[in-house]
RNA sequence: GGGGAGAUACCAAAGUGGCCAACUGGGGCAGACUGUAAAUCUGCUGUCGAAUGACUUCGUAGGUUCGAAUCCUGCUCUCCCCA
């Protein structure tokens, strides 16, 4: 499924290529978020000609309340209901595990939720999640895991990191008992936990290199944790998971964090932050990062990102697109929302080719100071 | 011409003797956001100061009172009803 293009001399940073039914994919990629079967505020159209993406995320949990997984089996699974032909990954809702947390009880069977949308009682057990990403039906499922909060016990990491362990079991056995219900490969990656401490990544990164999935996850990150830290666990679990498999950091980050995240040889990425802080007016750049809505754009008729990462990058003006935001406009929404997700794929597709020409260290050292800076 | 109501900060609008530099919306300015319960949330918004605080404000000019956005009088302006 995954096969190394080139290896960095100077970092752990590496090209691949990711082979799936739904297309191939160059790493590092950069994968956009798209919850509830869409990414917010962009359509399918423009993912593939603006965004340039080759992969997109939908949810479980979300998917599975609404519109429901009867709804999605009728339609022939996510791809079809959503009309996209390009690859999908689904996460296990393991993550609304911690940021529902007040909404639901944790037990060695599974996690008992109440629905943010009508506060029904529904369990998600990691067979379930299985069956469910079946009926959705996306390219590469997760296993079912508990993200644990920052800061975390030790106590509480190492538990909940053995009962991530037991459940991927669990996961695997549901999944290698069952099949693809349309005609598409799936694979199923399981996640590193561990929180912050180095010796329960270690172990938690041996459980998972030893399962030998085609692709592993490292999760349980950037949850408020200071950066350092994410790093320095990126470093123990990339030296354990395989060479010649995917390693996909969940819901990584800032595009800082992306850069030295490929520094320490993570090859996939997905994030909220693109779309979600681009409806709130962030943008992000080659220059720096942007508050769209701050007075001094007002009369600024340059382009959002001249000679940018998409048409819609250079097509609007900051000032009209400051306008669009400031005055609730839902087409600022989607111009930023295009415009940040162009960037994060232009990003990515940038580390690539800087990978390839063995320059990426230098570029990213460069890249770094430009990239956190606000102008 | 007669009768009535009103004038509060950028806008709207509370407040009717001390807890008022003045509720609350909106607007403005800034911040947050990392496997999306987020087109959401937070802070500030008279002047000066980092702050304790100081100073100037509730149409306008006076007055009553220890104390006035609030009570009294004159003036100016606005709106409504009748003719």
């Amino acid at each position: 499924m995954f096969e190394i293009q080139k290896k960095d001399l100077y970092s752990g940073a590496r090209t691949g290529i990711l082979h799936t039914d739904h297309g191939i994919i160059n790493t590092p990629v950069f994968m956009p978020v798209g919850t509830a079967g869409t990414v917010k505020g962009v359509l399918q159209r423009d993912l593939k000609e603006q965004v340039k993406a080759g992969i997109i995320l939908g949810n479980t949990y979300h998917l599975y309340l609404r519109p429901g997984i009867d709804i999605l089996r009728e339609a022939g699974g996510l791809h079809k209901f959503m009309n996209w032909d390009r690859a999908l990954l689904t996460d296990s809702g393991g993550y609304q595990v911690f940021s529902l947390s007040e909404n639901r009880q944790l037990k060695e069977e599974g996690a008992m939720f109440r629905s943010h949308i009508d506060g029904s009682a529904h369990i998600f057990s990691p067979e379930s999640v299985v069956d469910i990403q079946r009926i959705i039906g996306a390219d590469i499922i997760m296993a079912f895991d508990e993200c644990p909060p920052y800061p975390c016990d030790y106590d509480y990491a190492r538990d909940s990191m053995m009962l991530t362990h037991r459940w991927l079991d669990r996961a695997l056995e549901r999944f290698n008992s069952t099949g693809q219900l349309y005609g598409h490969r799936q694979v199923l990656f399981p996640i590193v936990q561990g929180s912050v401490y180095s010796d329960l990544r270690k172990q938690s990164a041996e459980y998972i290199a030893a399962r030998n999935m085609p692709g592993n996850a490292i999760g349980g990150l950037s949850v408020g944790e200071p950066a350092g830290m994410m790093y320095e666990m990126l470093n123990i679990v990339n030296g354990i998971l395989p060479d010649d498999k995917p390693r996909y950091l969940m819901g990584v980050g800032t595009p800082v964090n992306i850069l030295e995240a490929i520094d320490l040889g993570v090859d996939m990425f997905d994030c909220v932050m693109p779309t979600r802080n681009g409806r709130n007016g962030m943008l992000f750049t080659r220059e720096g990062i942007i508050n769209i809505r701050n007075k001094k754009w007002a009369d600024d008729f340059s382009q959002i990102d001249g000679d940018g990462p998409s048409d819609i990058s250079s097509y609007y003006s900051k000032a009209y697109l400051r306008h669009l935001i400031i005055s609730g406009e839902m087409l600022g929404a989607q111009i930023a929302s295009i415009h940040n997700l162009a960037f994060y794929l232009w990003l990515v597709d940038e580390a690539r080719k800087q990978i390839e020409k063995g320059e990426f260290r230098n570029w990213k050292n460069k890249m770094t100071v430009a990239l956190a800076q606000r102008i």
